[in-house]
DNA sequence: GTCTATATAAAGATAGAC
DNA sequence: GTCTATCTTTATATAGAC
């Protein structure tokens, strides 16, 4: 890993943010570098080249997102009385804590924009990457939900994915209440997504 | 109007597939007038500028999308028994139409990325010339399920738009199969939709 | 590892001939 | 209304000094 305050860190963070609000063309590395504090030829140096400094940035958060994501459903493999609930909370909140710590929400708004590219190379990449966590999540969808014919089952996950990809790229926006703490205002997020999915994968 | 083979029309079609294809800052006015078959200068003299040729492709399909769904909802009106269904068929039936005629696919495409790019230029013009859309139908729902609170029915309505923004933008890779019909085809497409809609905003 | 300077390509936009 | 030619800016990338 990089020290937090490293050329390479500082560049990253700032990508993060540009690309979250210009995407991935519309920032360029002479913005990302002048926002980062850093020489124009630092991208180059330390990661090779733009799209390389792309697919960093996913990685950065991405790696450890799915890692928990997973660790939450293996830990549920013990209960045989897992719901529906448990393993969409396991696939959920991982997401939403990473949305509210530090620039997470920012990365949420580079994903739901990555979702919208479709671009080949990227997607690509995610899927190599990361394909293996749908797979594995998808397996436990069709467990609990044995009355759903494979094509209906498909339908409905990408429909939620639709779903949540948009809510929690929205997030930098959502205003809490000042009455409402911090704690309790992502909980009651985590309940609105969770029920929300539940409805959408299993209604009759 | 403008003819359907003018320059300005052949520009607008171009522009929309690669818009979809590679975004509006992807998509550079070189390519673009090169697929039309039409001069670079062309762009300019007809739109003045490339920001006002976007406004120009949204304009040329959710300009007629938006009134069908407003009539849909108009004749709905009538009806005293009209339902949940009714009132989401009305919003989601002529965007399907719409995906399945001619590159109606590829505008959807680029109505995802618009939804995701949270460019605040876009959204206004979105929100000023389309916004009244939103509202009636928000009016409706909440007429439909008075038993949700406000900030309820806001969550709801928000999720049941990403998922089918989601949904349609994929409409140009999902494969009919062969013994299926195009008319039977988009009628699965629209129950599953409305469905899982009704679903997601109903839920107890 | 970081800098300046620069190579090279491509972008949006416009002037002026036809 | 369409063309060529060009202006100006900006892009990614790299070479070579420090």
């Amino acid at each position: 890993m990089n020290s937090p305050g490293s050329t390479k860190e500082r560049i990253l963070g700032a990508a993060e943010l540009l690309f979250a609000q210009r995407g991935f063309d519309g920032a360029s590395l002479r913005q990302l570098t002048a926002a980062a504090g850093v020489n124009l030829a630092a991208v180059n140096y330390h990661f090779g080249s733009k799209e390389k400094l792309i697919e960093q940035v996913f990685r950065r958060r991405l790696d450890a997102l799915n890692a928990q994501r997973l660790a939450a459903l293996a830990k549920l493999a013990d209960d045989s009385n897992r719901t529906l609930e448990d393993v969409l909370a396991a696939y959920i909140r991982p997401a939403l804590e990473l949305s509210h710590e530090g620039n997470g929400a920012l990365f949420m708004r580079v994903l739901a924009r990555a979702f919208a590219e479709h671009d080949d190379t990227l997607r690509q990449f995610l899927s190599e990457n990361y394909g293996h966590v749908m797979r594995q999540f998808t397996a436990e969808f069709a467990r609990l939900l044995p009355q759903l014919s494979k094509e209906e089952l498909y339908w409905r996950i990408d429909l939620v994915t639709g779903a949540l990809t948009h809510a929690m790229s929205g997030f930098g926006m959502i205003q809490r209440k000042r009455d409402v703490s911090e704690e309790t205002h992502r909980e009651q997020t985590a309940q609105h997504l969770i029920r929300f999915a539940v409805a959408g994968l299993s209604h009759p």
